[in-house]
DNA sequence: TATGAATGAGCGTTCATTCAT
DNA sequence: GATGAATGAACGCTCATTCAT
C-alpha cells in the first residue's frame, strides 16, 4: 500500500529541477496563485497538499484537488511524487525538519533543563498557533498514518522525539529533573500533552481557548510534574 | 460522506433485538461460524469492525471483510448499520460505553482527588493492555475520524473528558489540587498522556515497555504536575 | 504486466457463481441481450470479450465495452475475472479447447496420417470460417499476447500442437510420412500456414477467397510435401 | 488512433537530411551519447524503435523509453515522426524495403524457380537469425499492427508477397510448378510457415533449435509440395 | 431476516504529445 | 533544431451499497 522506497526529498523532475530549491518553503502556505514563477513546483505542491491533507484528510483527499490547488496538472504531482502515499510521506519530513530547526532554535542551548522545557513547549504552540495547518498534518495524520507506515517508522519524528528527550535526560543527570521517570517516557507524555491540546485547539475552531495561554498552564504543569523533589 | 442521522445504538433489525449488550465480547474474533445462536450479530459486527480497523484502519477495512469476520453476509451489515462510517461511529459509542463504565468501577467514588487520579490512569492503561483493539479504535481511529465527524462532536468522547476534569475540578475545589489550569485543560493534558502512550505501547508491538510500570510513572509525574503548592 | 496466477477456469464469483456452468459456451458468439437467464454471466463475458479483442485488439479495447457488449457492469467482469490480461488468457483457454475438442472429433482416430492431416487442415479453416471470432483471437491476439506471455507459455497451445505433431510423427513411424523433417517442426510449419491463411482471410473481409478451397490447395500441397518419396 | 496520413519516409526535420538512408543502422543500439554527428537523428531512432518494439511490443513500449534509447529527447521523436504509430509504420517501411532488397539480391534472378524459392527461404530465415529485432518487428508488431492498420494496408508486405508470388507463378508458367494451387494463395502458405518458425524460434529463445537447418527442412517440404507431379 | 451477486460512481496513475525556452 | 517539464484525457480497477431471492 505504501511506497517504501520513496523519493522524499528528490528535489524534483527527474531529480533535476528547472530552478534550484529555493530554500525551506517557509512561506509556501499562501500560495500566490498568480504566474508560477516556476522552480518551486515541488513546494507549491507540498503546500497544496498541506492544505488539502488538513483541509479533507489523507483518505478523502483527491490528488486532483492538491493539483487544483497547487495550479498544476494532475501528471505534474507525478514528477515530483512517486504517489499520493509519498506525497504525504514526503510532507512530514520537510514539515517536521521545519519544526525541529524551529524548536532548536527557539530553545536555548545551555540554560537550566526546567527553562528549555517551558521554551520547548511554548513554542511548539506558538508553531500550531500560526502554522495551523502544519499542525492537523502532523497532528492527524502523523498518526493516521503511523498504521500503515509501521515500517517506515518515521525517522523525522524520531528526531523530534529524541530533542526532547536529550532535553530531559540532560536536566536528570544534572540533578534539575527527577529521575525516576524514564526520559524517552517522560518525553512521550509531553509530547501528548502538546499534541492533545493542538487536537483541541484545531478541532474548537481556533477559539474555544488561547493556545499560547494553555503553554503557560501546561508547561508549569509539567514542569512541577518533572521536577525534582528537593527532600 | 458521512452519515450525520446514524443510528448508533438502535439495537438492530427492526430494533428489537432478543437481548441486552452481552457486555464486553471479549476477544470474540474466533468467532464459532456455526449456528451463530442470533440476536448477538450486532454485537458479533461491532467485534469483528473493531478487530479489522484495528488491524487495517478505517479507510484500509473492507466492510467485506468485517462481514467474513463476523460470520455474516456483507448485506447484513446494512440490516444493523447505515453505512461503514455509522458502523465506526457506533463503535466509538459501545466502546466509550464501557470503557466510562470500566472507570467509573474503578475510581473510588469519594476518595480524595490525587487518590482517583491515579486510580483512573492505571484503571485507563490496564484497560489498554487487556484491550488493546479498544486502545487502537479509540487512540487511532478515533482521532482519524475528528476530522470527518466535526459536526458529529462525539459525546461520548465529551463524557469521558468530563468525567476526568470532574475529578480534577473537584480536587480543585477541595483544595486538593492546584486550581490555576483550567480543569478541562488538565484533563485534555492527561488524556493526551495517556493517549500517546497508548499508542507508542501498541505501535511498539506491546512490548517496547512495560505500560502498567509506564502508568505508575506518568501518574506520579501527573499528580505532582497538579497537586497544591504549600504555598 | 500479466497476472501469472490467474484463474483462467474457476467457475465464477468467488469461485461459487450463482447456476452450474452451462457446458462450453458453444453458443455464445450471438448473445441474447434480453433478460440474461444468469449463471450464463461468465459465458457471456468471454463471449462479449472475444467480439470486442477481435474487432479493437486487446490493447485498444476498454473494459467498460465488453461490460456494455456483456450486458453487465464494470464490476462484475472482476467477480469472474482477475484483471483484463486474466479475461484474455480464459478467453485463450476456452477457445483452445473447443478447438481442439472440435478437431479431435473431426479427425478419424485410426485412419492413413494423410487421410488425418487432410482431415485436420479442413476442419481447422472450416472452424475459421464459422467462428471468425475465435479465430481472431487466436490468430492475432495469441501472437500478440506471446510477448507479455512468455512465462505463461500457454499449454493449451501446447497441446493443439502436440496434435498435430502425434499425426504427423505417427505417420512417419508408420513409414507413410517423410521422416526426415522432425514431426515438431513440420507442426509449426502446417500451423503456420493455416494461420497465415486465416489471417489473410480474415483481412480480406472473409471474400478475398475462398477459405474452404484453400484448404483442398493448401492440404494436397501439404501431402505431397510430407509423403513418403517411393525411391 | 492511427494517423493515417503519415510521414512514413519523410527523411527527418525539414525534409533536409543531410545524407541517404545509412543504410541499415546495423546494431545501433550502443550509440555513443556524445556529440551525434547528426543528421542520422531518424535512423537512430528507428533503431532505437525497432529494439525497445522487440523487447517490449508496441503497446508496452514506451516512446520515452525509445528516445532514451536513440539518445535524444522525447520531444525530438515528434521531429522525425508524427506520432508512436507513424514510428511504427515508418519502421515497417524501412526494414522491409531492407529485407526485400536483402532477398532480391540472394534469389538468383533467372533459375528455375525450385532453385529460387530455395534461395528465398534460405535467405528469409538467414535474416531472422541474423537480425532477430527486425524478426519481432515483422512477425510480432507486423500481426499486431494488421488490426489497427486495416486500411494502412501494408504496401510493403504486398510487395513482399508480390516477390514471393512472382516465383512460384513464373515457376508455374514455364511447367517448373504445380499450377492448381493459386501463386498468391502458396505465397501466403509460404510465407505462414516462415514467419511461425521465425515465431518459435524467437520465443525458444533462439536456441530450441536451428533455424537455418529448419529452413532445409521447410525447403524440401515447401518444394515437393508444389512441384509438378510427372503425370 | 439473511444473503451475496451485481452495481457503477469514482479515483490514482500513466504516458503520448505539446511548447516555451 | 533540440529539449524535457508540463499537460490532461483516458482507463483499469475497487468497493460501499443495493436488492432480488
Amino acid at each position: 500500500m505504501m511506497a517504501h522506497s520513496a523519493s522524499h526529498d528528490g528535489p524534483g523532475p527527474g531529480d533535476a529541477p528547472p530552478g534550484s530549491e529555493p530554500g525551506p518553503e517557509a512561506t509556501s502556505s499562501g500560495d500566490r496563485s498568480a504566474p508560477a514563477s516556476a522552480g518551486d513546483k515541488r513546494a507549491r505542491i507540498l503546500a497544496a497538499a498541506e492544505e488539502v491533507f488538513a483541509r479533507r484528510g489523507f483518505y478523502n483527499a483527491r490528488v486532483s484537488e492538491i493539483a487544483r490547488a497547487a495550479g498544476v496538472a494532475d501528471g505534474t504531482i507525478y514528477l515530483y511524487f512517486k504517489s499520493k502515499d509519498d506525497l504525504l510521506i514526503s510532507l512530514f519530513e520537510t514539515r517536521m525538519k521545519d519544526v525541529i530547526r524551529e524548536l532548536e532554535t527557539a530553545v536555548p542551548p545551555d540554560g537550566a533543563a526546567p527553562l528549555r522545557l517551558s521554551a520547548f513547549i511554548s513554542a511548539y504552540l506558538r508553531l500550531i498557533r500560526d502554522r495551523p495547518q502544519i499542525a492537523e498534518v502532523l497532528t492527524v495524520e502523523l498518526r493516521q498514518s503511523s498504521k500503515f507506515m509501521k515500517e517506515y517508522s518515521n525517522p523525522r519524528f524520531g528526531e523530534f522525539l529524541k530533542l526532547l528527550a536529550g532535553i530531559i535526560s540532560e536536566g536528570q543527570s544534572r540533578g534539575e529533573l527527577d529521575d525516576e521517570i524514564p526520559a524517552p517516557i517522560a518525553a512521550r507524555a509531553i509530547f501528548g500533552v502538546l499534541d492533545e491540546l493542538a487536537l483541541a485547539w484545531l478541532l474548537g475552531g481556533h477559539n474555544k481557548f488561547d493556545i499560547v495561554r494553555a503553554a503557560d498552564w501546561v508547561g508549569a504543569m509539567t514542569l512541577r510534574g518533572l521536577e525534582r523533589r528537593n527532600s
